[in-house]
DNA sequence: TTATATTAGTTGCATAACTAACTATATGTC
DNA sequence: GACATATAGTTAGTTATGCAACTAATATAA
């Protein structure tokens, strides 16, 4: 066992999630701060379904990259917030289509300058070539690991 | 709201955590494909208490960026499962002190070589001034954002 | 066209996360 | 020494995650 090898790139830090999860919270608190009543997880539905509303259950699987039950109960939760409702696809009647109801409509803008502005926070004195180098490691990882 | 700002660095994948979730899932399936019935969870307070036994759990809160409720039940599980003991500080008796116990010892080399290969793969086509570029804006936006 | 396989979604079970409220011990100040 | 404050850890309550087993609908193949 090699302790130099493991070392190398510290990814334990990645395994953790260390970063990305301390935006998250911090965005969560932002939210709370704000009145706003809903979790990050149930942000990260509600922005793919305000960039593309109707989305299959199935496809907000694949882009949130989280598995079908996950999406079942989040799905559930935000439901019984009352900003989004399922509904059967005429052509495939396996098929839910989330749709966003008019109460999800407001907090849209209100999340959006909160998540600028965490977004902003978190990335301050870190440059562009960098954020880019980030996200394709992060590509290229997700590919070589899923 | 403008949506071109906030796409930029579309750090919306680092609040999912895309490709740290996805190593961990791929190093917690490569855990139970060897028969480790342990949590990736699980494994990262091991693998502190590997690297220095005795923590307290505070300690293991600061090192693994959890909070308090969460280390305590991650002990209480570990502990159930024989491989940590917690051991009331003579110092000062709010503090417990966790210990692996022998059943820990073996794991350890296991899953050293299960990571080490997990995380090999995870980084392959990545090169070492990526790595180093990713960790170093990992902890400033870690700074950034605490 | 019937049998088989695949796909979409739900439910049960276990683990883990965070917040807030709580107990017990230590520390600091008057 | 007594009272206020801070710190370490636990517990309750809610949300979220993953896997596995299940139902229902669709697609494929004999």
């Amino acid at each position: 066992m090699s302790n130099n090898q493991f070392k190398r790139g510290e990814l334990y830090s990645v395994i953790n999630g260390v970063a990305s999860t301390a935006v998250a919270r911090r965005l969560q608190k932002n939210f709370r701060n704000a009145g706003l009543e809903i979790t990050i997880e149930q942000w990260s539905i509600l922005y793919h379904l305000w960039k593309e509303d109707g989305l299959s259950q199935q496809e907000l699987c694949t882009r949130t990259f989280r598995d079908k039950a996950s999406i079942t109960r989040l799905i559930d939760n935000i439901e019984k917030l009352g900003l989004v409702e399922r509904i059967a696809s005429k052509d495939d009647r396996r098929v839910n289509l989330v749709y966003l109801t008019d109460a999800a409509k407001p907090l849209q803008e209100a999340t959006y300058n909160l998540a600028n502005q965490t977004m902003n926070e978190a990335l301050q004195g870190i440059s562009k070539e960098e954020i880019e180098i980030v996200k394709s490691v992060f590509q290229r990882v997700y590919e070589n690991s899923k």
